[in-house]
DNA sequence: TTTCCAATTGAACATTTGTTCAGTTAAGTG
DNA sequence: CACTTAACTGAACAAATGTTCAATTGGAAA
């Protein structure tokens, strides 16, 4: 029953992405299978590995992918001012960027340990790019006298982990929308690093 | 060659829970398996049922074990006085109680989605009571005027994310020691809800 | 010394795992 | 129409999974 309408590969080739990064963020790299994902789909099995290699490959895949989205969403993002204003910036971006992507969040987040040696060393530069571009604007605000931050690396760390816990109990149909939690992250963020 | 030498139910149970902890924190729950675990301790795989019903609840027993040591420790801080003094009690309470511990946090904030749903809701539950008393605090502080934090649950859950986000990176031999930690992180969480 | 039983072994179980691949199907090509 | 080949099936593989349990061991109690 191969190829029952038209050409797949342009189709199945990302279900496979989205479903495998629905189910793993959901019960965890180890725990899913490939019969599982490929069950999903629509597909057996073998037809999976028309499209990955392995399944570690899927796991790094999605990853990558996420980070490199990551990566350029923030290139997209105007970081000219003063620092106070840039610092505004990577908060309501790094907010916006994740909300809306809760399952990348989840397994780029979770399923660090689970990647190879060799994969877990690019996804770990590139989470290392995204910091530096943090920790830029906490140097340049402290050369401002804007700032008041005892380590910038730590704050950097600091902040990204208060804005990245938001992602682990944010509910679209929650108390509170976008706007507002922007609001009060952004607070919080100003805050801590003001001079 | 059973029992070799002197009776080993009271050593070989928490070696079993030492062990499960040290490698599930490693690979994942689902990754470790129980001959793993027994292999690591220097038993059979079906000794482990002497002291666990099955592997679910040697996931459920250490997570459980953490929080309720955590609760327990957090009775014994002093928390009178104003709600800086609390705050800053409770914020280098948190560190302090964390950093020795970095495996169990790993587990109890990477694998609540391996818990049994009736699991789950008892380790929710402790987590929420632990979040209450910070909460608290915070609400002290915005009735004393010392602290203005727009919403005061949102802002406990951005501090405890920022504060467990420490024990991601943090290492025995690195650059800061506990001290300087403190100190840094002190000064972010102060800031961050003052008036 | 004999008895007892806590502690553990080691084999067995039914499933499930990631992965491979020869074969099948049907959409696209000439 | 015939032909090619992308896409997929379905079976097979060895290895590993959680869990059970009759049999065995040896320290402790009598």
């Amino acid at each position: 029953m191969a190829r029952k309408q038209g050409s797949h590969s342009d189709i199945t080739g990302p279900r496979i992405l989205d479903t495998a990064l629905r189910l793993i963020a959901q019960h965890g790299f180890a725990a899913v299978s490939m019969r599982q994902i490929a069950s999903e789909v629509g597909v057996q099995a073998g037809a999976l590995y028309n499209y990955t290699p392995d399944k570690q490959s899927l796991l790094f895949d999605m990853m990558r992918e996420h980070m490199a989205d990551l990566l350029a969403a923030l290139r997209d993002v105007d970081l000219r001012g003063d620092a106070l204003y840039q610092l505004e910036a990577f908060t309501r971006f790094h907010i916006r960027f994740h909300l809306p992507r809760p399952d990348q969040v989840f397994v780029s987040y979770m399923e660090l340990r689970n990647l190879s040696p060799a994969n877990f060393d690019v996804i770990e530069r590139m989470r290392r790019d995204y910091e530096d571009a943090l920790e830029a604007i906490l140097r340049q605000g402290e050369a401002e006298g804007t700032f008041s931050v005892a380590d910038t690396r730590v704050a950097t760390r600091a902040i990204i982990a208060m804005l990245t816990g938001l992602s682990h109990w944010y509910r679209e149909d929650g108390r509170l929308d976008i706007a507002a939690i922007e609001a009060i992250y952004w607070d919080l963020v100003r805050k801590s690093v003001a001079a």
